[in-house]
DNA sequence: GTGAAAGCGCTAACAT
DNA sequence: ATGTTAGCGCTTTCAC
């Protein structure tokens, strides 16, 4: 009956302590902590009653009462979109470095306004984490700053530059970039740009980057005059609305970018709704490399920011922080173009 | 310079406690810390000079502490496998019911390895979660019991009953069933199951579930001696393998019921890179009703099992709990069968 | 190298 | 209705 879940010894019922563990091995609860987070100046017979203590008695730390004084040995995420695929390789990226480092991981899903986004990241604060790992906030820099100030932060996606806070993103421009050359070298000139619409003033934003490499790698081409933003939302539903927009245009585009993997399957969707071939008739480029873009029957020409990695370093940049660097960085990854069967010559 | 964040009054740099809040307001700490939780007790005079304090001091409660002592309102979910789309709807369900109870969320994502479900649960419990969401665990019944006995625990699949916890799931036998009327209904017999191996003592699985409801409906159509097992993975390349196992056997199954959208999207690779026709050569079924599935060119048959509405019943079940019911409830909502372009007549 | 004691911010139990 | 106080489990001075 006596429920004792994990205390073999001690008061039955009840989790041990370090101030059991300490009991149990016969030191002060100074050195029992000690010995619980490996710090130095413990002799060695010491450490080894201690853990023999914490492990009799299946010791473990108890995270709240840690963070009260010390650290919490916890990481949070602020997540904007939890729909989006693309954040599942980054968390796996992270997690991987962080489990190596003893360090924990906890998500907090958002939604893509601003005021839930701070609210997410006030809460985690409240939390205490360790540090703080934002991904695609809408938050103004300012606020970063402030937030960087406060915890040591890493920002995912195309923020700053600030001293306070490092960010990891891919280079967006130039992935636009990639996708333009690409299209212009096919023979394409009327290449049409679904804009996700934003408040005006979050400039730093994959959508402006994006956006912007658009529109330089047009004029390079010299196709300044075809520019064509499609204002609309990088969403399955906006991308259906943008595509129906661009087949009753005159004269027709001969290509869609549509900035996201997301965007560009419901571009394809009304396409197929439509009896519009692809590429044939219209060519669709994404952004992302999703999974399902992938797929054979839908072989979506996209481009990929290497998640993963993107995760990799962005836990990396943390860890380093905690640990004291105060220099900011702001690392870039390349992106690479992935030709797949949604493009084709005019 | 001096770094004051958060606290215009009170000492600089440091952000305002309920202490400060009570000093600035005049009244005691308790007192204070009664109108900060919202209990019973306080003058409405009271109440107006301590808000008046909060808002002037900008004071946030610090979770850790409060959780010391009382509860944090703050709910875990354990993830076991963070790359499947179905758990977004699930959290997004979660969300909108504790949002509007002032329950937080925070999402511990885990590998699929029992060992490190059951350190991330531990972990979720050392920080003093007010309740936990288990996902698709993996620990056995008795581990589960467990943990409900020490925290309020809702466990989202096919497990228990239990006393200790609630679960919520789809009932994915009958949803087998669905799927083999469906299929024997359109003249197909040798209907192939791809089985998701696992542990042989866990067996409060959906895909033990799904496997008996094959099994069950394939014995009532008089089908007994046409089951098939393909013991694989519910991958995509699990999906792949199976293809091609299929592909050479002899006499090949006309329909393969993958157990999971993302195994069967794997199935579906196979067969289109092998050339084989669906759904004239070989009908194809998954279970999830994913959005990858939904698509166009995709259209794969599959069943629905609602995750946003699951969601939202985990989150009451749980706040339900933690609020002191202790009968144990499971809920189980019937799946329904989506048929698309994948499965066809014999 | 080890231990005693203070205190992190909050809430609950107990006065008043 | 309001205030006083003890203490959650841990880490961190600061003695020894």
């Amino acid at each position: 009956m006596a429920g004792e879940p994990t205390t073999p010894a001690g008061r039955p019922g009840k989790r041990a302590t370090i101030v059991d563990v300490a009991r149990y091995a016969g030191v002060s609860t100074a050195s029992a902590s000690k010995v619980a987070r490996g710090a130095s100046g413990v002799s060695r017979d010491m450490r080894e009653r201690v853990e023999a203590a914490m492990a009799a008695l299946s010791y473990r730390p108890h995270r709240l009462a840690r963070g009260m004084r010390g650290s919490t040995f916890t990481i949070g995420v602020m997540l904007s979109d939890i729909e989006n695929p693309f954040f599942g390789l980054l968390v796996n990226g992270m997690s991987e470095v962080l489990a190596e480092q003893k360090y924990e991981l906890l998500i907090a899903p958002a939604s893509s306004s601003e005021t839930s986004q701070n609210a997410i990241i006030d809460s985690l604060i409240d939390h205490q984490m360790d540090g703080l790992v934002l991904f695609g906030p809408r938050s103004g820099e300012q606020h970063l700053e402030e937030i960087g100030k406060q915890i040591p932060t890493v920002v995912v996606g195309p923020h700053g530059p600030s001293r306070q806070y490092d960010t990891v993103s891919g280079d967006d421009e130039a992935g636009s970039a990639l996708v333009v050359d690409y299209l212009a070298a096919m023979g394409h000139r009327r290449i049409a740009f679904l804009a996700n619409e934003h408040p005006a003033d979050l400039v730093n934003l994959p959508e402006e980057a994006r956006a912007r490499g658009y529109e330089r790698a047009m004029d390079r081409h010299g196709l300044a005059d075809e520019v064509t933003f499609i204002p609309g939302e990088w969403s399955h539903e906006g991308g259906r609305a943008a595509a129906r927009r661009v087949l009753e245009s005159f004269p027709r585009p001969t290509a869609v970018y549509a900035g996201a993997d997301v965007a560009a399957l419901g571009v394809l969707a009304a396409c197929w709704e439509a009896d519009v071939r692809i590429p044939e008739e219209l060519s669709v480029v994404g952004y992302d490399n999703s999974f399902t873009g992938a797929l054979t029957p839908i072989s979506l020409t996209s481009v990929d920011q290497s998640g993963h990695e993107m995760g990799v370093i962005a836990a990396q940049l943390l860890l380093e922080r905690i640990r004291g660097r105060s220099e900011a960085r702001n690392e870039v990854l390349t992106p690479r173009l992935v030709v797949r069967r949604t493009t084709g010559r005019v």
